[in-house]
DNA sequence: AGGATAAATGCAAGCGTTTTATTTAAGTTT
DNA sequence: AAACTTAAATAAAACGCTTGCATTTATCCT
């Protein structure tokens, strides 16, 4: 009455070849007479026969399998990634095991290493700042690792990003060429690089180019929710800034409804850029002005690079930064 | 030079006892003397040793992996459902594969068999409708299967849902209580079960009782995308609707925007109800008025009810209905 | 035809665990 | 102290497949 799985024995038998040639069949390994191939597809299909991918595994040391570690599956930022990665990990045959590491260290530290018990080929890393303990897991296993929207400043494994100073940069100089002069910086966590060097960086340097002093108190710092941006508004705006650059879409939407709330007029009275381009930036009335960066492609190219690595190609470059584009939408009054 | 993994051999060697016995202090087992459990935990901390999760798999016919076949990760509805899912799951020592299906048949069926193929312990499906090939791959199969958010009139696998018939019934009479004659239906495909059986029958219940005849030209079918909800709008003002039950959030903002970007008043001049309750509905403005469906939780069920099945232990019912509430905010007039 | 080369197939040794049946050690009882 | 129980540990057989090597069979030359 148990689940009595047919295995390849079964087929070999009934095909009366040996286990190696129904294995090669399986496998797509031209060294098999077509007559044969023919034969064993048969029988196979009768029996209705599934190949445990699970003893592959442990034979070929092959599982297949990517880990893709993700801070929270429920932001548009990092789902969009994880989308782009999941599409080409499919089309090269490989599945993802997803986890979710709500950016806690120890649990990061944690998962990464149940990823690796269960022998993932590869592991795809997102999340906002990669802790020492973490980088030593990474480094110590052979296991390739590729981060997709996420930058180490020490560059030991393969990643995909945008230049996120550069961007950052051209954002406020749009707005300072509005004629903001006070233009609010809100982000996540400075700790993490890509708000604290280079956002930051790009922040400043607008803001040099255009002879404005660095005013401290107009960086802020919130967690990437809505309810968060909402929240901060009021300060933002008792900061005495007429605009703002935001780090993250969800984040840039709580803070326009913040001052939507407030009869704040958008973007006539309050300018916002944001950075992530998902289609929160469109669902929104006005429309976010943001960033337009590649995320499905982020997350694509990531894994493509991957595969090279796991299958040992020669890559021309592990460090991958994607073009992105700016789009004025109806948050900045730039025409 | 190559990846040399320490195995459960070498950690047995060096404690001096079988692998037997270092099976059993890394599984737990309470059938070892403390002292030779220490002694192995060091040799196991000094080796740095991991069980290979693949050989335990092979072994124990367990694999601690549940399939989760999602269609988008992209939407918020079912991103929220999958992070319950996650949550439990690791809770329970469990991973997730996470499979996009993208409402594809053929690639739904393949999906699931390679997830077989990856002998998952179980298997969650979230989706809109289950051909009749895929029934037959669920009931043929001896994993335990269960449905999170996603109905099967011929409720022969588990499954975690919230009772959308009267939901939508009572969310359209609400409607209607507010002086709308003319409600339109808004929903994705009548094809799917959720839709063209339980909220259609719903919202008929809800006219019925108000002696509103149905009218067929008030049912709208589209994709669960916002600009799909923003190029329906305009019809659904020509069949001469002055609100609309929608039967997806993202649906729902795009169709509010679609009546914004006409100059239309929400809700002083068209009502809207919207079904999931996902955090989108907080994030527009006005905020939809929605369906309260407990999302996290319909995931999180789901999966304790998996782990339950892939347990044998008993269970009460294996069809789950949560509650729900109706939430009025900003889309609807009534107090 | 006969030897040589290439193409197909088979054999069997792993892969790293779990688990069952056994053996050995350690207590108890009388 | 012999006879029994119970607890701990071991040995070895799976688990279902891949793969290097050996072997057989087919094909090609001269």
């Amino acid at each position: 009455m148990e689940k009595q799985t047919i295995t390849i024995y079964d087929v070999a038998r009934e095909a009366n070849v040996s286990m190696a040639t129904v294995s090669r069949v399986v496998n797509g390994n031209p060294n098999v007479k077509p007559t044969t191939r023919k034969k064993v597809l048969e029988v196979i299909d009768r029996l209705d026969y599934r190949p445990n991918a699970v003893a592959r595994g442990l034979a070929s040391k092959k599982t297949t399998t990517v880990g893709v570690i993700i801070p929270d599956v429920t932001n548009l930022y990092f789902s969009s990634l994880a989308r782009g990665i999941d599409d080409i990990a499919s089309m090269y045959k490989y599945n993802i095991i997803l986890a979710n590491s709500d950016q806690n260290d120890p649990k990061e530290v944690q998962v990464l290493n149940t990823l690796l018990a269960k022998q993932v080929d590869g592991i795809i890393y997102m999340g906002h700042k990669i802790t020492d303990e973490l980088r030593a897991e990474f480094s110590r296993s052979k296991t390739p690792v590729v981060l997709a929207g996420t930058v180490d400043p020490d560059e030991q494994v393969g990643s995909v990003n945008i230049d996120y100073e550069s961007a950052t940069e051209q954002s406020v100089t749009n707005l300072i060429a509005a004629g903001n002069e006070r233009v609010a910086f809100v982000s996540g966590s400075r700790m993490e690089p890509i708000n604290g060097i280079y956002r930051l960086n790009g922040y400043k340097a607008a803001l040099e180019k255009a002879h404005i002093p660095f005013d401290e108190s107009l960086v802020f710092e919130a967690d990437y929710s809505f309810i968060s941006g909402e929240a901060i508004y009021e300060k933002v705006e008792e900061a005495g800034a007429t605009a703002a650059f935001v780090g993250d879409d969800e984040l840039a939407v709580g803070l326009m409804n913040g001052a939507l709330d407030r009869g704040v007029q958008v973007p006539e009275e309050f300018e916002i850029f944001t950075a992530n381009n998902s289609k929160l930036t469109e669902m929104v009335r006005p429309k976010l002005s943001t960033i337009t960066q590649p995320l499905y492609d982020i997350g694509a190219v990531a894994m493509r690079l991957l595969t090279k690595l796991m299958n040992k190609e020669e890559t021309d470059e592990k460090t991958i930064v994607l073009p992105y584009n700016i789009a004025n939408r109806g948050t900045t009054k730039g025409e």
